[in-house]
RNA sequence: GGGCGGUUAGCUCAGUCGGUCAGAGCGCCUCCUUUACACGGAGGAGGUCACAGGUUCGAGUCCUGUACCGCCCA
């Protein structure tokens, strides 16, 4: 696979799908293909990633183009750098979600879930996932992530769902699972338990309705008139006032509650109210749980639907009346209003109360409301039979790895809200009165009412041996399977699974921090409960992204469209995108995407695929002489100064890595390539390359050699683009068959020249200078003009270099005379840089006054920054801080003072 | 109510042992179609690093407080 020929511009449409196809079709992603290459050893370093798995409910985002971005630059780097490197790609069945969508596709047929059975609905959500899981596969391939598709693994498949098994059997038999009716969340649209973590608050402007119920007294014994008939309390002699925000559910009440000191209803404690419309009697007690503050003081006590009152209930032994139904809807023991939709219950029985006279007065509330996560709608707390992780002893475990750094979260602030929220666990409820899922391995005995949990399926039951057994109906939540994905798609529980030996514990988790409770903490629970190990050693979190406004992108947002990574993709290449979310943020913060760095990303892109055309356009005809080949004194002063400042990048570069600085390090590789190689050393290279005079393998070689490392160095963000140089480039300036698989450039010390940078650092200071001046005083860019530098103990160096100073600062060679020193040229306007000075005689183009104030005002600010660092080095500066610290501020001080001296001597001449 | 994050050039963002750190990209101004690149090159303008204190020889960088924005938990 080579190139014989570059396009004149970089078209990533013409390479992505190539090249992904050609790596895939190589292999490359596989650890075996490296393993077979003898690019890593199997008892050596490995790493492995396991792909948080996305949801098959829909298109993939920028969230999840962010993961893959992240992921595939840290498989691609290990893989580099010799690592037996597993990047493994899955999906999940995303229990709620999936259901959600197949329901509502069903809804437009104007059918239910229940017109088709279980089975027939099941059927349909793997019609659904296998076009939803085609589309996120597809969507990731142009991302261009080198995971392992041989590997890849849904929730449900069989080993995994085998895994689900084995995993709800463990914690059965440990008795970290029970079942029991419990006050859960409730979404009467999904018709299913949720957990606490898939309850949404919101704020809402809603009402608190002030009402009174009647007080069982001696001259009042109950009501005498049907309820509607607007005579219901007459004869109440004293009535007990409290607040709700939920009316509806004053058809539950079992009882009303006060605190057992409050002045004014602390008397009635023991008496009894009427509730309206039911006409139950409701015990008055004493609870230290009611706020005096809040509303009128009395509570009423609604132990079926409301977590509070649920508790005061349990402590006053007060029935639980249940009077909705699994649909949101008033149930039987709603009375009158049984059969209404909740809301329209809550208006029905305001208007009533006020019929009644029982309706004191509604208030303008604004309180948080909880909904469902998945389809929004408002949550109703429900007493419910579910079945539940005890989560306290695993989260105990959770917080020991991270705590003994067994397991480190990136940003290491993350640890502290981990701690916290692991500290303050509430039992996990894990079952949904789903379809779409792991059914819960429970069976039940009809003939002796004998439960257990069986990793195989049972057909009597081992107790009595009746075979009229019957499986649990609900399925688990879905994140309890995800929560084992770095082990079930490893092989676990199989022990002696190859992948699970060589890879568990992984070694990272990237992902969103909005999921750290959902998953990671699940995910820890499990492997250190089932594995005895943290699942991986380090979780690296990054933020969420919106729009350049700061908005959270949503889909129903007008300009939704231009956030779809494959929106982007198409118009920019997948790499500028992947170089965008990989160097513009920072872990755990959220980043504003701005289409303007895209832009940046592509442009960066093509600038080095301009530089890669340059250079083999210049190699001539002659076979390519690697830079191995080349003798250390062949390479003059930029050559020299490149591949120290291309070492020193190296050395950096793998020490950011290494520190998870990722978006540092791409940002440090593209500020060389572009400021330092392209800017810079190419354009030096060009008075040699022109040159049929003199020696041209050198800087062929080095600029063959450095552009090679680099796109090493830059292949982990910019996957594609560096490939399809990488391989244009002629072999002898490569080793291997493939940039994805070549070794990671790791630094040489023997090419950090700090001479040679400080040397170069000098001719470019006066280059640019010169440039200044020449811009200063419009001289035309093409004119070509004469120059004396004063350089100093440089003047042999720069010499030897002079047709580079020729050509980069545009000076007429005829009339450029380097020396040591010199009197200051009249007429001249000069160029000061520390110690360096160049006279520019621009006849007829300087105007003396002109340069005198251009002169006097660069010294006037020298000065300043002169007098500054005097006071610094006279005061307690030069004692208290270290000494190299002061060495450097005195050399700083000293060059400031001798470009001081030469810009007073030419204004001195000046007049 | 508790906790956390942000506030740096017009815009989007970097700045991890406190000492050329006041930066990048885009935008803006001037000039340039020079045989890699106008998805470009050269030069330039632009910020009291939210505010107030404190620690220190020295603070964008550490501490305390305040304001505004946002998030999480209860």
């Amino acid at each position: 696979m080579t190139e014989t020929e570059l396009s004149k511009t970089y078209v990533p449409q013409e390479h992505e799908g190539r090249l992904y196809a050609w790596w895939e079709s190589q292999g490359y992603f596989k650890p075996e293909t490296q393993l077979a290459h003898g690019l890593a050893d199997p008892d050596g370093a490995r790493f492995c990633i396991t792909m948080p798995p996305p949801n098959v409910t829909g298109i993939l985002h920028l969230g999840h183009a962010m993961t893959a971005a992240l992921e595939d630059l840290m498989t691609r780097y290990y893989r580099m750098r010799g690592f037996e490197t597993l990047f493994l790609p899955g999906s999940d069945h995303a229990g709620i979600a999936t259901q959600n969508v197949v329901e509502r596709e069903l809804a437009k047929e104007g059918k239910t879930r229940h017109d088709l059975g279980r089975a027939a609905f099941v059927a349909n959500c793997w019609e659904w996932k296998a076009k939803t899981h085609a589309r996120i596969t597809d969507q990731h391939r142009q991302l261009g992530i080198s995971c392992d598709w041989e590997r890849e693994r849904f929730t449900l498949d069989d080993q995994l769902s085998h895994a689900v098994r084995v995993a709800f059997h463990t914690l059965y038999e440990r008795d970290l699972i029970y079942r029991g009716p419990y006050m859960v969340n409730w979404c009467p649209r999904c018709e299913s338990a949720i957990s606490d973590l898939e309850v949404e608050p919101e704020e809402h402007d809603s009402h608190l309705w002030y009402i009174r119920y009647p007080v069982v007294s001696a001259g009042w014994e109950g009501p005498a008139h049907a309820w509607g008939s607007g005579r219901w309390a007459e004869g109440a002699t004293q009535f007990i006032q409290m607040a709700t925000t939920r009316p509806e559910t004053i058809l539950g009440d079992t009882g009303v509650a006060v605190h057992p000191e409050d002045d004014r209803w602390g008397a009635l404690v023991g008496q009894e109210a009427i509730l309206p419309a039911l006409e139950r009697r409701l015990p008055i007690v004493g609870d230290a749980a009611v706020e005096p503050e809040f509303g009128s003081g009395a509570v009423k006590v609604t132990p079926a639907h409301d977590p509070t009152d649920y508790e005061i209930g349990q402590r006053h032994h007060l029935p639980q009346v249940n009077v909705m139904t699994e649909t949101g809807f008033m149930n039987e023991a709603a009375g009158p209003y049984a059969g209404l939709e909740r809301y329209a219950c809550r208006d029905a029985i305001v208007k009533d109360f006020e019929k009644e006279g029982l309706l004191v007065k509604i208030e303008a509330y604004h309180h948080t409301v909880g909904h469902c996560q998945r389809c929004h709608t408002v949550i109703e707390p429900r007493i419910s039979t579910q079945w539940f992780v005890r989560a306290r002893p695993l989260a105990e475990k959770a917080i020991e790895v991270v705590r003994t750094g067994e397991m480190r979260i990136i940003p290491e602030r993350f640890e502290k809200i981990f701690f916290h929220w692991m500290e303050n666990i509430r039992d996990w409820c894990i079952s949904r009165q789903l379809w779409w899922g792991h059914r819960i391995p429970v069976w039940y005995c009809e003939a002796c009412d004998h439960q257990w949990s069986a990793v195989e399926e049972p057909t009597t039951c081992p107790v009595c041996g009746s075979a009229g057994i019957r499986q649990d109906e609900d399925v688990l939540d879905t994140w309890f399977s995800s929560g084992l994905w770095p082990f079930s798609t490893l092989g676990w529980p199989t022990a002696r699974s190859h992948d699970l030996q060589r890879f568990f514990p992984t070694d990272m988790r990237e992902t969103g921090y909005d999921i750290l409770f959902f998953w990671v903490a699940r995910e820890t629970m499990l492997s250190t409960e089932l594995l005895g190990r943290a699942p991986y050693a380090r979780v690296y979190l990054h933020g969420l992204i919106r729009n350049e406004s700061g908005q959270k992108i949503s889909k129903s947002m007008p300009d939704a469209w231009k956030y779809d990574p494959l929106y982007i993709i198409e118009e920019y290449g997948a790499d500028a995108l992947r170089y965008t979310l990989t160097t513009s943020s920072t872990p755990g913060n959220d980043m504003n995407l701005d289409m303007r760095r895209i832009e940046g990303a592509r442009n960066f892109a093509n600038k080095i695929w301009q530089a890669t055309r340059f250079i083999l356009m210049n190699l001539g005809e002659e076979t390519v002489v690697p830079l191995s080949a080349i003798s250390r004194d062949s390479l003059l002063l930029e050559d020299r100064w490149i591949l120290s400042r291309l070492h020193r990048l190296s050395g950096e570069v793998l020490a950011l890595m290494e520190s998870h600085q990722y978006g540092e390090a791409g940002r440090r590789i593209r500020d060389f390539l572009w400021d330092e190689f392209c800017d810079w050393y190419i354009e030096a290279t060009k008075v040699r390359l022109y040159d049929e005079q003199v020696d041209r393998t050198t800087p062929r070689a080095v600029l063959l050699a450095v552009l090679e490392q680099a796109l090493r160095l830059l292949h982990p963000f910019m996957p594609f683009v560096t490939e399809a140089l990488w391989q244009a480039l002629p072999e002898q300036a490569r080793q291997g068959e493939a940039l994805i698989i070549a070794p990671w450039p790791l630094p040489d010390a023997r090419y950090l020249d700090d001479i040679a940078e400080m040397q170069m650092a000098g001719l470019m200071e006066l280059v640019r200078g010169i440039r200044n001046v020449r811009s200063e005083y419009d001289v035309q860019p093409g004119k070509r003009i004469a120059a004396v530098a004063a350089v100093g103990e440089l003047a042999p160096v720069f010499a030897a270099r002079r047709d580079v100073l020729v050509a980069l600062a545009r000076l007429d060679p005829g009339a450029l005379t380097i020396v040591t020193t010199t009197d200051p040229l009249e007429k001249a306007a000069s160029v000061v840089s520390g110690e360096l000075v160049a006279y520019l005689p621009l006849a007829g183009l300087v105007d003396l006054e002109a340069e005198k104030v251009r002169l006097a005002k660069a010294l006037e600010s020298l000065q300043g920054r002169i007098d500054g660092s005097r006071a610094r080095l006279s005061g307690p500066f030069a004692e208290r801080a270290p000494a190299d610290v002061v060495t450097r501020e005195r050399e700083r001080l000293s060059e400031m003072e001798a470009e001081a001296g030469q810009l007073r001597e030419q204004l001195a001449r000046l007049g």
